[in-house]
DNA sequence: CTGTTAGCGCGTTCAC
DNA sequence: GTGAACGCGCTAACAG
């Protein structure tokens, strides 16, 4: 076999009569350069018909930036909305010619630098926050954007490029919900993975009526227990951290006989499938995570091209999702 | 701000009296390079002190291929399982010097040509089949490894790479399950999303008793109509085609009033949190993520240096996590 | 106006 | 152990 050599932007030129540099501009588009029309058509046509493709790897060579935008995920377990949301977010990145990957595995792993020294992305997003040593580094060799979905709370970004605000969001539209249903003792059900705080406490904070917090483990029999000391607190309604932990209230309720919503109103986070499977069928709460993603897709093409970042409009992001259990 | 520039080799080589040449052979250890310990030491020492981190960008153009392995997610919802199999898999490569990446989102969205030519992977995992012009362009852009974690069922794969003998597997489990539990007359609930056919195909091929197949959408109402017409044709064990497809069975059971597994066994696959909070607790068959994680790494390492694929030991990979309902 | 020349970015590798 | 070319696209400076 011949070894199929790559078509660099050499081959275009030479077959359309002209320069690299008169097709590098062509290509490109590149402003203040005068080309004629039909140069460019032949530019353009020996592109088309030789099937051109730039090398990645030298444009990022050159440039310093790929067009890739790198995602890294938190090392706790990812459920279907965050694959939603990243779906989402890769088909609106590529819509602007950004290409979406994202990178599971603790940092724990692999420092972070690795990581994207080994990409060199034009934008990194990330669902917990940087030390102020990576932001710079980043910073520093070029990235444009550094994203933390959830900013450590309170923290005015370098940015303000955070996104924390969705979180307290969710947790305001439980308590509203639980509060206009008639239950004005709440208990907030937090989760047992530790991993989880940086969610959690967001959510805990934005809900109203200072509930009873207690931590529930995603097992029948210990989450009773939470339930059992929920009752003795006088406590009526729960919000809880995500669907999974809101099955594990139901789990407990049941066990100790208490009836749904009757005597224990819940309402969970996510609308994960099961929700609607459940016994009593779950009420919770949903975020557009197609308008989520389109935000922060958004916000990376704003940063990448230096304009300011865009607001983001909460009103109907988040929603109520009425079912049984509250 | 005076610009922090890049640390190159030819830093190094400064630093350490030596040339770029040879600061490159001692990084790369490579092999018939006779260069003495001194010098070694030097370059070592003179990188180290400097910080000095290759482009990753230069070295992909020089040599073609990057260190990147690049999986292509499906467009069917991806659960926690899958978020968990990437973990692992992002660790056990990283562990060989390999960056693992996603990319989520269909291809319809985005040619998939564009997407690695973006990444210039040394190899490509996928969960879906390629086309042969798509193996084709890759295998000739130098992309060491392309596996299709799910071939199509039969296919000898160019490169044996592939990766279908769990799923059958997890059918056979839950059937000699139920079959070892005293249930003859068998049914398949088989997924209500269509785009999950290239999984349940294989996992359903792979049950024994020749099951009787029904759709099974996640919702009660229509679960009790597909548990009605199992009853009618005497099924008294259910294979899921996963949790959530056996938590829909469950639901419509109840619907019905048939008690669970008295009046009928159900057993899913996954062993999702919700799986042990439902009522009854969801008998189910798990993948050791783990194993199957170092297993997929060995074969990408392999391929990426040419070797052949090891093979993989299914004795232990599937295992049956037994509770209430079968 | 139109388009070209030339050198850069950085690590790798062949030939001496 | 070294010099020098190479992989490929970008772009400032420059000539018709």
């Amino acid at each position: 076999m011949p070894e199929p050599r790559r078509i660099t932007s050499a081959d275009v030129a030479r077959r359309a009569g002209v320069s690299r540099a008169t097709v590098s501009y062509v290509l490109n588009a590149t402003p203040g350069q005068s080309i004629s029309t039909a140069t460019r058509d032949r530019v353009l046509d020996a592109a088309a018909g030789l099937g051109y493709a730039p090398s990645a790897a030298a444009r990022t060579l050159r440039t310093g930036r790929s067009d890739v935008v790198l995602c890294l995920l938190p090392d706790w377990p990812i459920g279907n909305e965050v694959g939603n949301l990243l779906g989402n977010l890769s088909t609106a990145l590529a819509r602007e010619g950004l290409t979406f990957v994202a990178h599971p595995g603790s940092r724990e792993d692999r420092p972070i630098a690795e990581i994207w020294k080994a990409i060199t992305p034009a934008a990194v997003l990330s669902f917990t926050d940087f030390s102020d040593r990576e932001r710079e580094a980043m910073l520093a060799a070029g990235v444009a954007l550094v994203v933390a979905l959830l900013g450590r709370a309170g923290r005015a970004g370098l940015h303000g490029r955070e996104l924390e605000v969705p979180q307290q969001l969710i947790g305001r539209r439980q308590t509203e919900h639980l509060l206009g249903t008639g239950h004005s003792r709440l208990g907030y059900a937090y989760p047992d993975d530790p991993r989880l705080k940086i969610f959690a406490e967001p959510r805990l904070a934005g809900c109203s009526g200072d509930p009873v917090v207690r931590t529930v483990p995603l097992d029948a029999a210990l989450a009773a227990e939470a339930v059992a000391g929920w009752r003795a607190d006088g406590v009526t309604g729960i919000c809880a951290y995500n669907d999974e932990v809101a099955l594990a209230v139901l789990a407990g309720a049941r066990r100790l006989g208490i009836a749904t919503p009757g005597g224990l109103a819940v309402i969970g986070v996510d609308d994960i499938p099961a929700a609607r499977l459940a016994v009593p069928s779950l009420t919770t709460v949903t975020t557009d995570q197609r308008m989520l993603a389109a935000h922060l897709a958004t916000t990376v093409v704003a940063a990448v091209s230096g304009r300011p970042a865009p607001v983001l409009a909460t009103a109907d992001l988040i929603r109520v999702v009425v079912r049984e259990s509250a």
